[in-house]
RNA sequence: GCCGCUAUCGUCUAACGGUUAGGACAUAGGAUUCUCAAUCCUACAAUCGGGGUUCGAUUCCCCGUAGCGGUACCA
């Protein structure tokens, strides 16, 4: 241990220039005037131009909580470690979050805005905070300057493995923790980089309790790491970092993952030792995906899975909405069942609770995500699927685009099929899928594909005949009656049964079913053997396109 | 290895210590004045294992197991 001289001496030899006090510093973040309950929350990210799903589901937490307590969103970028850096990494987070309609109060809005009187919000730009803090530490005899290489931290791990005891720089093991002023000096005058380390003063024998807001209490054992501050290029690392500016930033709540719980009793000590009011914490579990065929869990991963990747969606036309409505089911399960009870109240009227979040991890799931995006578009009307499928389709299918852009209309009553009354399709997931809906009705797409096959159900002959005929009965205005009674005469007069318990009865008295009749049609307008409602996709089709399709089958079928 | 957290159908989860352990997604069947989708009905399917405490345990306690996280001058 050193007296407080001898540690205000080696502040001063390790940051001569830094005249400030923490003091100074902290008269420049004024104490928030908070009304009771109100939350100050902060979502921090790492820039490393990747928006990890994982992402949007904390950034949306932190800003959904804050904002239904009526309180304060923080985005603070950290960006602290220099071999991550990545050129555009701020815009791929904000313009990413934009997307989904998750805005901060506070922090930057683009590369170079950045709002809030608690800034600056990217921490590359208040390194001078940082070092104020490490010399008061220093000063007091809380932290010490470590001048130990790479090679010599492999060497003592390696011992640690021997013998058998926690790798680590800790205790005896921490070579620098005691060294005299004059080791100190000769390292300084020499110009010898160093980082600052936390001297620990806890005992890892000893347990205290914590509170998590998710997890309840926990016993944890105390810190005796002496781990480290500011490293040798002076920047901060995240355990240094995360007490200052959330203290300094008025956080009321630290809102993080879980893999930061592990680092708690680290940061106790250093909430301690910095002076500073102890700010809860609510660890919530990372998403997850099956893997090994399903034996074992583990991270979404940036490397390994493209739906990891906000852009994956993006890029395929998961509606915003859908995504959002999923990552809050995750967070609140009852969230679905409220959605399901209140289609058509504002997503702000649900209120998160944080005593409803899972402890575990849970497996992201991208079937139930699909099912609640198709569930989201079928509430859509045709003009909104209309508008949205072109936004998408503007970036990311110039085809389509135009093709949407050229024929508003047309492409709004395709979009209306089955859209109405209690049978409302749901069969687009993505906007990437309206493409296949398109795929009738405009003969440029139309041409490309080839007929289904349906000789094993009607032979070639009668198929003919029941185009043939067809297009002599057809009445365009006809209702949607009046158009299936048409087809099941037209089937009578062939030898098709129109009962179908009567069909099943006497299968061999007759050639079909009106089905068969209705696939020949629907084969003969479409191409295909699954479709939209055929009654309606002939109204839209037009009576034009519907006869030339149906003349042009009957040819095929000589 | 060590430290910590967690544990209900395949998945997300519900159940003041007393329920035939519920719902949703998925899957499989069935229904429908046209196919597919949708819708409706039905089926399948779970309290990790072992000990306690208790009249009674999914729920509380202990042990084990498994999963996850941490064990960096990365966050």
């Amino acid at each position: 241990m050193k007296t407080p001289e001898e540690s205000k001496k080696i502040a001063e030899l390790l940051f001569p220039d830094v005249k400030e006090t923490a003091d100074d510093i902290l008269k420049k973040y004024p104490k928030r005037n908070l009304k009771e309950n109100q939350m100050v929350l902060r979502f921090a990210p790492s820039p490393t131009g990747f928006l990890h799903i994982g992402g949007v589901y904390s950034s949306l937490v932190c800003v959904k909580l804050a904002r239904q307590s009526s309180g304060i969103s923080i985005l603070r970028i950290e960006d602290t470690d220099k071999k991550r850096e990545v050129a555009n990494g701020i815009s791929v987070i904000v313009d990413g979050l934009k997307g989904f309609d998750i805005e901060f109060n506070e922090g930057p809005k683009s590369a170079d805005e950045q709002i809030g009187e608690y800034g600056p919000y990217i921490q590359s730009q208040r390194l001078d905070v940082y070092k104020v803090f490490a010399k008061e530490m220093v000063s007091k005899g809380h932290a010490y300057p470590c001048f130990i290489t790479e090679d010599e931290l492999g060497k003592i791990r390696e011992e640690q493995e021997k013998e058998g005891v926690r790798t680590g720089y800790y205790g005896k093991w921490a070579k620098w923790r005691d060294a005299s002023i004059d080791d100190i000096q000769k390292e300084v005058d020499e110009g010898k980089p160093f980082a600052i380390r936390l001297y620990s003063t806890g005992n890892i024998d000893n347990t205290f309790e914590m509170t998590d807001m998710i997890k309840g209490r926990a016993t944890l054992r105390e810190n005796d790491m002496d781990a480290v501050l500011l490293k040798s290029d002076s920047f901060p690392t995240y355990h240094f970092a995360h007490p200052i500016d959330d203290t300094l930033m008025g956080i009321t709540m630290v809102t993080r993952g879980e893999e930061w719980f592990a680092s708690v009793p680290l940061h106790y000590e250093l909430f301690k030792k910095l002076g500073f009011e102890q700010i809860s914490y609510m660890h919530f579990s990372t998403l997850m995906k099956l893997d090994n065929e399903g034996k074992t869990k583990r991270k979404l991963s940036k490397r390994k899975d493209p739906e990891a990747d906000v852009q994956y969606y993006i890029e395929n036309g998961y509606p915003n909405e859908g995504i959002v409505q999923y990552l809050l089911t995750l967070a609140n399960s009852n969230f679905y069942d409220w959605r399901v009870q209140n289609p058509n109240l504002d997503i702000d009227e649900f209120q998160l609770k944080l005593e409803k979040f899972n402890k575990a991890g849970a497996l992201f799931d991208i079937v139930k995500l699909e099912d609640i995006c198709k569930e989201y578009i079928a509430s859509l009307s045709a003009e909104q699927v209309y508008e949205k499928s072109l936004d998408w389709a503007k970036k990311y299918d110039k085809q389509t685009a135009k093709l949407l852009e050229l024929n508003k209309d047309y492409c709004i009553n395709i979009f209306n099929i089955e859209r109405s009354g209690s049978k409302i399709r749901k069969d687009i997931v993505k906007f990437k899928d309206s493409k296949l809906q398109l795929r009738i009705f405009f003969d440029e797409l139309f041409n490309e594909e080839e007929y289904e096959d349906i000789l094993n159900r009607v032979d070639r002959d009668i198929q003919k005949e029941i185009v043939e005929r067809y297009i002599n009965i057809y009445n365009s205005g006809e209702d949607n009656v009046v158009w299936f009674e048409n087809i099941k005469k037209l089937g009578d007069s062939l030898g098709f049964c129109s009962d179908r318990k009567e069909y099943e009865a006497k299968r061999d008295k007759y050639k079909g079913t009106v089905g068969d009749v209705a696939m020949v049609l629907r084969v003969a307008i479409t191409k295909k053997t699954q479709s939209p409602d055929l009654y309606q996709v002939m109204s839209v089709l037009g009576k034009e396109k519907v006869v030339q399709r149906l003349e042009k089958y009957a040819q095929k079928m000589v």
